[in-house]
DNA sequence: CTAGGGTTAG
């Protein structure tokens, strides 16, 4: 509704009965979701001395609430005491709502402690704690209100725990340290008789996923009798957001199976399970039915549409769906930015940075980032320096560890070693094992035994069971023949009781994902695959002879090689694709040197082109050429 | 007062 249109109809309104017409012009446009346009419309009303009734300020708060503005909403405030008679508990409660939602729980709170509350103020305040992420409070006043209900002390006004009050508090429990409450509250549920509340068996889920309790998550769901099209989502999300990829494509065909119609939301957490599995041809799937659907202009799923095409190799792609997207937030940019980072092409990154802040979106946190690692990608080390300073000093932006362990990244990949350490060394925030590790992985490349020893001794104390870092010290041991240094990590390793994951990697075929750990036989076409490994590995020592000792040292030494997963995974691929069509695309690959070389060479033997992506970075095969600048 | 949501290194 245009400015005009309000003023004609308000003005329409004023003609009948002045209050009451304006509020079923706000309660119109507040159903809408035309939030401005009812504030727009309240400060008409205010230049026309309206009178106010019970009805007017909910409507008109919960704008505030929604555009999250904290002037407008005291403004509200001051009018409220202004009309002299007490505030009606809708009032009240809304007005705690907009002030919780403004983040000013603490205005709130003053609210609320004016005078006796009924349930919907004490559910306000307690879903403003929620929302503050301040459980500690919400609990406390679950527990008043718990108390009030018991001993009803004022009888002026009737409080009841409802499924709303426990709504606000399970919705809260987003971390994994909330695991606890968030437990003890499933068991209210029970004890309270919500547990078959729909809205509060959908919010445990989400709980139980936030805490990372996946196992819980699908309990709650499996014991559910009614599902709905949140419950849906809510595993989809889940599932990928703990980044169980596998899981959310198989809830989403059990959702297809169910009957239950599809929204945004849903192909959102599909989309990003395809990003992270390299599952392009489920993605394109996902987007001919969001054509369908008619949500093609989402800027949620365009954005979740160019990181999905960009994250499995089609830059091609997600360049057109970013080109054809009309709404490019801070988000879109951050995606494309990223994508050609992780392809190598920091050129091209740093030139759409500077389009976007052409075109007048101010960076944040979160597309430095991908700036930072775009250069380190690319080996632009000193404009991925430049652009560091530009965001603290141009935009102001505190760099956070996450900076920090791109910038060390950068140094570090550039053999600067020294200089990464001094950074470490100059930080105002505490690093955080990424920097550390950073740093660890260019003493990897550098074969720089005495910093790797240093890197190490910070990353282990601020993540002692991440198995990556051991596997990286000892694996640059082995490089420099020591092995005094290999055997004590192997011993601090047994000591911690830490054991590697095995290895795998993936393949999509016919819309399916197809998973091969290492040394891997229960695959259906398992004897195929290994023959044509056989066969493989045969033809690659033809054409590149294994290198005598320094072949045998490593095989022996390397912790985790074997039968590579990607081997098997490259085989099931050849054996199954048609001759040129398809780019093969493989994750989770943290492959060492002499696998990459594998791949390289199988690559020039059968004249396919592969891409492979590994958990850090792309690394692209085009004729048996690594066009990465190799390996880095 | 009221459940699900896009981007992000190592």
């Amino acid at each position: 509704m245009s400015a005009d249109q309000l003023r004609d109809s308000a003005a329409a309104a004023e003609r009948w009965n002045p209050t009451t017409a304006w509020n079923n012009q706000l309660r119109q446009l507040s159903k809408q979701r035309q939030y401005r346009e009812a504030l727009t419309l309240y400060r008409n009303m205010v230049r026309s001395s309206f009178f106010p009734n019970a009805f007017t300020f909910p409507f008109l708060l919960k704008s505030c609430a929604f555009l999250s503005l904290p002037l407008t909403a005291s403004q509200i405030h001051a009018h409220v005491i202004r009309t002299g008679s007490q505030p009606d508990p809708y009032t009240r409660s809304s007005l705690i709502n907009a002030y919780a939602k403004c983040f000013l729980p603490h205005n709130a709170r003053k609210v609320f402690d004016e005078m006796p509350n009924p349930t919907i103020c004490y559910n306000a305040l307690i879903s403003g704690y929620s929302f503050n992420s301040n459980l500690t409070d919400a609990v406390k006043l679950f527990c008043q209100m718990r108390r009030e209900e018991e001993d009803g002390l004022d009888a002026s006004v009737n409080v009841n725990v409802n499924s709303v009050t426990l709504l606000s508090l399970v919705s809260g429990c987003s971390a994994a340290t909330h695991l606890t409450i968030g437990a003890c509250l499933h068991g209210c549920c029970v004890r309270f008789g919500f547990a078959t509340d729909l809205a509060v068996t959908n919010s445990l889920v989400t709980m139980y996923f936030k805490c990372g309790e996946v196992e819980l998550a699908r309990q709650v769901f499996d014991e559910m009798l009614v599902r709905d099209l949140i419950t849906w989502n809510a595993m989809i999300s889940g599932y990928a957001q703990n980044g169980h990829a596998r899981n959310v494509l198989e809830v989403y065909n059990e959702m297809k199976l169910s009957g239950v119609s599809v929204d945004p939301v849903t192909l959102l957490g599909v989309l990003s399970a395809c990003a992270n599995l390299g599952a392009q041809g489920i993605g394109r799937q996902v987007e001919h039915e969001m054509e369908r659907c008619g949500f093609g202009c989402n800027p949620f799923l365009r954005n979740a549409l160019v990181s999905m095409y960009s994250r499995c190799g089609n830059l091609t792609r997600a360049r057109e769906v970013f080109d054809c997207s009309r709404e490019k937030s801070v988000v879109s940019w951050t995606a494309i930015i990223g994508g050609h980072g992780i392809h190598g092409h920091g050129e091209v990154a740093l030139e759409l940075f500077d389009k976007m802040v052409e075109s007048g979106v101010r960076p944040d946190k979160t597309v430095f980032v991908s700036v930072l690692s775009a250069c380190s990608h690319a080996g632009l080390t000193d404009r991925g320096l430049e652009y560091f300073e530009l965001m603290k000093m141009k935009y102001g932006l505190q760099p956070g560890p996450e900076h920090y362990s791109c910038v060390v990244d950068l140094l570090g990949r550039a053999g600067r070693l020294e200089e990464a350490v001094d950074l470490i060394r100059s930080m105002k925030v505490k690093p955080d094992g990424a920097v550390w590790g950073a740093l660890l992985g260019a003493c990897k490349i550098h074969k720089n035994v005495e910093v790797a020893e240093l890197a190490f001794q910070h990353v282990v104390e601020l993540e002692p069971t991440n198995i990556g870092y051991y596997v990286l010290l000892s694996n640059i041991y082995t490089d420099a023949n020591n092995l005094e240094g290999i055997l004590r990590v192997r011993v601090l390793m047994r000591e911690r009781k830490l054991r590697k994951d095995p290895g795998y990697s993936y393949v999509e075929y016919k819309g399916k994902v197809h998973l091969f750990y290492s040394g891997d036989l229960s695959h259906p076409q398992s004897k195929e695959i290994n023959r044509m490994l056989d066969e493989l590995e045969n033809l690659v020592k033809e054409i590149h002879p294994p290198n005598e000792k320094c072949e045998e040292r490593s095989e022996e030494l390397l912790i985790g090689t074997g039968v590579h997963s990607e081997k098997l995974a490259i085989a099931f691929a050849l054996l199954n694709t048609k001759r040129g069509k398809e780019i093969i695309v493989m994750k989770n690959l943290r492959v060492c040197v002499d696998c990459h070389l594998f791949i390289k060479l199988v690559s020039k033997i059968v004249n396919r082109q592969f891409i492979v992506r590994d958990a850090t970075r792309f690394h692209h095969f085009r004729d048996g050429i690594c066009s990465c600048k190799d390996y880095w």
